[in-house]
DNA sequence: CGGCATCCGGGAAGATACTG
DNA sequence: CAGTATCTTCCCGGATGCCG
C-alpha cells in the first residue's frame, strides 16, 4: 500500500492538495482509463485491452501494479476450475465513478469532442450513467439489453432511476445488437433521424419504439465554445 | 483552437469517451495543477511557478500554450501602465472546478493523504469550498480574511452559503496571518487542540473565536482503506 | 493465450543556464 | 520577471521472448 511504489518518488507531486494527490495516484497515462474499464465490475487482462486501444502489455502491467499499491485494485485469482487471474476495483476504486462522470461531462463541452471515435462498451454504459435526463424520462419503467460481440449489459429505468450495469438481457423489452459506435450515434444523434439510423445499423429484437424513447433521455451538454 | 497542438496526435487517446478528452486536455503533467492555481482568478508566469513547486518554466509555458489552444485558457495583456501578461481561465476553464473537487474529494480518502505537506494559498481556498459541510455551519453569517504573503482571502459565511475568493480582507470578523500549512493543521486537525494550534502558529487580529467556530465547519472525509 | 520481463527508440519532463 | 535554450533523465510505446 505504499504509494511510493507507485510513482518513483521524485515524479509526485508532494502536496498537500488532494486533487495533486489524486494525480499521483491516477494521472499517470492510461490510469484512468484502466479504472473506467473496470467500473462494471471485474475483468481480466486480455479484455481490459480490449477497452483500451493503444495501451500496450506492459504499460498495462505497470498501471495495474500502481494501482493496486495504491489500493484503487484488487488483484484476485478466481477459484479453480477457472483458476484464472481478474482484476478488480476496491470499494474506494468504484468511488472514482463520479470522477470520470464528472470530466466527462465537462470535457463533452470541448469543440474537439468527437463522438463518432471508437468507443469501449463499457464507456458507452458509463456515458449513459453521466447524461441521463431523468426530467425526460420522468416516472416510468423500461429495460434494454445491449449485445457487443461476447459482453451484454442491461440498462433499467425504474420508477425513474437509471441503473446501467453487466448483465443477462432476459426478459428486457428490446434486445439491441450492433457497434458500439452506432448505439452512440442513435441516442446521442440528431433525434429527428433516430429511426433511420437504428434501422440501418443495429439490430433489434422486440420493442423497437423502446429504444426510440430510451434515445430521448439523454443529451450531450451544449458547446463551451464556438467551433473553430 | 485545434487539439492537435495541445498533445502530439499519436499521444492522444483518439476515444469518444468524454474521460478520454478531458485527459487528452488536462492529463499531461503539471496541468490540472495549473488550472487549479488559476482557479481563483487571472495570475502571472512567476505566481503560478510559485503554486506549483517543482514545475520547470519550460514546461509550464508548454502546458499554458496547450490549455491555450484547448480553450481553457486565456492569456490577456494588462492595458498599460500595467502591460504584464496574465493567464486566466476561459468561462468553460472554470466550471473545471468541479473535477477537482470531486479529485480531490476522492483522494482525501486514501491512505497515502498526508495534509501536513505543503500548500498552495489556493488549493487551501478550494479545500475549503470542497469539504465545507454546510450542516456544521448552520444558517448564519461569518467573515474571515487570510493573509499569506501578499495574497489575502476572503472566505464569508452569508445565509448559510460559503464563499472563498481572492480579495481585500477589510471589515471581516477576523483577519488570519500564518503559514498556509498551520491554517490548514487548525481547520483539518484535531478539534480538541484547536486553540492551542492557533496561538503557536498563527496571528488573528480581531475575533479570535470566529476563526475556532469556522474550524468546526470543515471535516476530511473518513480513510477508505485502513494505512498499511 | 494470458501475464509479465526485457531491450530499444523517441519524446516528454526536470534542471540549469541564458536572454530580452 | 518572463520566458527560451540546452542537456540529461526517465517514461511511454512497440517488439520480442519467457513461462505456465
Amino acid at each position: 500500500m505504499k504509494l511510493e511504489k507507485v510513482t518513483d518518488g521524485r515524479r509526485r507531486y508532494h502536496d498537500a492538495c488532494g486533487t495533486a494527490l489524486a494525480l499521483d495516484i491516477l494521472g499517470e497515462r492510461w490510469a484512468m482509463l484502466v479504472v473506467r474499464e473496470l467500473m462494471l465490475g471485474p475483468r481480466r487482462f486480455g479484455d481490459l485491452r480490449a477497452g483500451l486501444p493503444g495501451v500496450s502489455a506492459n504499460v498495462l502491467t505497470q498501471r495495474l501494479e500502481g494501482l493496486e499499491a495504491a489500493g484503487v485494485v484488487i488483484r484476485r485469482r478466481l477459484p479453480p476450475p477457472a483458476s484464472v487471474q481478474v482484476y478488480e476495483l476496491s470499494p474506494w476504486g468504484y468511488e472514482a465513478e463520479d470522477i470520470l462522470k464528472v470530466m466527462g461531462r465537462w470535457a463533452a463541452r470541448s469543440p474537439d469532442h468527437d463522438p463518432t471515435l471508437p468507443l469501449s462498451p463499457v464507456s458507452l454504459m458509463l456515458s449513459f450513467r453521466t447524461m441521463f435526463q431523468p426530467k425526460k424520462a420522468g416516472y416510468g419503467w423500461m429495460s434494454l439489453g445491449f449485445r457487443f460481440g461476447d459482453e451484454t449489459f442491461v440498462v433499467q429505468l425504474a420508477a425513474g432511476v437509471l441503473t446501467a450495469e453487466r448483465g443477462a438481457p432476459d426478459g428486457v423489452d428490446a434486445l439491441i445488437t450492433g457497434p458500439v459506435e452506432a448505439v452512440a450515434a442513435v441516442v446521442y444523434g440528431d433525434p429527428a433521424t433516430v429511426e433511420a439510423r437504428i434501422d440501418e445499423s443495429l439490430t433489434v429484437e422486440g420493442d423497437r419504439n423502446a429504444l426510440v424513447r430510451f434515445s430521448r433521455w439523454f443529451e450531450l451538454p451544449p458547446k463551451a465554445v464556438a467551433t473553430a
